[in-house]
RNA sequence: GUGGCUGUAGCUCAAUCGGUUAGAGCGCCGGACUGUGGCUCCGGAGGUUGCGGGUUCGAUUCCCGUCAGCCACCCCA
């Protein structure tokens, strides 16, 4: 063994790159299909280009080291900062909304296991500019879209839905959970899920032990069932009425509410959501929401901003689990063989022709019997062998074998050579 | 970063209680097959049993360390 890939790398062989590249295709169709433009930035980055924005707990997670030049760097954790910088610096000649998407390949150090590695590709779209819910649903529409581009439906996907304006207003009007307490008490909700002990110790932490832990402990226990009296209050109109986008859309039944939804990262402000698997077994496939406020901490242009990320090692797991894997396509259009090693320079020029013309098209590197050829024909997933011999030669054709049916039929080389092969 | 489980050929797995030369299927290469693939048969390559140490007459097997993978935590790109 010499050795192998850094831990958390991928080596991509030829199979798993075609189901890399079927993603990306899928992502980018998806993202034409909303009127999404890319973009990309450079995958080393300042280091403080992080650190200013993301504290302390992100930073233990960045791929960081020193250049050659002094330079404190990392590559990219995540495109946001990134984008904010573009964006930023030409926000007065940008016509908005923005929408732009962006394919990078991201990196954080930390262990690895299934579904998070140290190295990933994530697609991220994001509406910047536009504060209504008519930009979330927009964004959560292309999300969902782009699981069906992969023939995934709502019984195999679904996208839970929360608000933290809707959260934040009823902790603050029933519990008088202050501005400053409120991070605190989301980060507590974010556990409940996984880890009720953890919950309580964050509200006692933040509050104190103060006579709101049990109430509040009791709200989140009851979130499910009060979802329908969180969605009458009145902060809740933007996110009913991006649902009722969704509706229109056609997209309502891959939809919840769910209030439990908070979203680890800080920097969110108002819609949030998350894609899972219907399974639930897998990682999130996609999170995202609304950061209003983040572009003004990074560049100092005050525009709103919604979008996503979504990477492709859960979906890829997720398509694979599905059986939604692509057919390996087809690449070669001929295998050319040549009889004898006389046919060899016939079939020379007929390669250069065809290619010429645009075909994929191989033959046998070595002089081998005719089965040996037609085997590697086959094993390589070609439609045709186009066999040449003295006697083709002579009567100025080539046998052309359908390789799936057995049948074959001699075409003259005259259309051959234009990749007439009937 | 913390804890638990697991490491035998490219892949899936065998190997008696610790026993002598670590096997099989698939895959790969070659042959039977000289102008026709898929089937069949035969042969071959491929292993420091993850690595290092310990116990033992003897370790794939037991112990320790380490590395890697998986799972959970942390954190969630």
């Amino acid at each position: 063994m010499q050795g192998q890939a850094l831990p958390g790398f991928r080596d991509s062989y030829p199979e798993e790159l075609a189901l890399r590249n079927y993603i990306f295709t899928t992502w980018r169709d998806v993202a034409r299909r909303y009127g999404f433009q890319e973009y990309d930035g450079p995958p080393l980055e300042p280091l403080e280009l992080y650190v200013e924005k993301s504290g302390e707990e992100l930073v233990q997670q960045l791929y960081t080291f020193e250049d050659r030049g002094g330079r404190k760097v990392a590559l990219r954790p995540e495109m946001t900062p990134t984008l904010a910088r573009m964006v930023g610096a030409r926000a007065q000649a940008l016509k908005k909304p923005i929408r732009w998407f962006s394919i990078p390949q991201l990196f954080r150090y930390e262990r690895q296991q299934r579904g998070r590695l140290k190295e990933h590709f994530q697609l991220n779209m994001d509406i910047i500019g536009e504060p209504g819910p008519a930009a979330d649903a927009e964004v959560m529409a292309a999300a969902l879209d782009t699981l069906r581009a992969f023939d995934l439906g709502p019984s195999d996907v679904r996208l839970r839905v929360s608000d933290r304006r809707i959260v934040a207003a009823h902790l603050a009007a029933r519990y008088q959970v202050s501005g400053t307490e409120l991070p605190g008490v989301l980060a507590g909700l974010d556990k409940w899920d996984r880890n009720p002990a953890e919950t309580d110790a964050i509200l006692r932490k933040v509050l104190g032990n103060d006579t709101r832990v049990g109430p509040i402990l009791g709200f989140m226990s009851g979130l499910r069932e009060q979802a329908d009296a969180l969605q009458r209050l009145p902060v809740a109109e933007p996110l009913n009425e991006c649902c009722s986008r969704l509706e229109a859309m056609g997209l309502r039944q891959f939809v919840e509410v769910d209030f439990r939804i908070v979203r680890g990262l800080a920097y969110y402000t108002g819609v949030v959501f998350e894609l899972f698997d219907a399974g639930n077994s897998l990682r999130a496939i996609c999170g995202g929401g609304r950061y209003d406020d983040l572009l003004k901490e990074i560049s100092g242009i005050d525009l709103p901003c919604v979008g996503f990320g979504m990477g492709d090692v859960v979906l890829g797991e997720l398509l694979r689990e599905h059986g939604k894997q692509p057919e390996a396509p087809t690449q070669l259009d001929a295998f050319l063989v040549a009889v004898g090693g006389e046919d060899v320079d016939p079939v020379l020029k007929l390669a250069s022709q065809l290619r010429g013309g645009g075909l994929a098209v191989e033959y046998a590197l070595r002089n081998q019997p005719i089965r040996k050829q037609l085997e590697l024909a086959a094993a390589r997933g070609a439609p045709r062998a186009v066999i040449i011999g003295p006697d083709e030669r002579k009567a100025k054709v080539a046998i052309v074998r359908d390789l799936k049916t057995g049948r074959q039929r001699k075409v003259s080389l005259a259309k051959v050579r234009k990749g007439i092969f009937r």
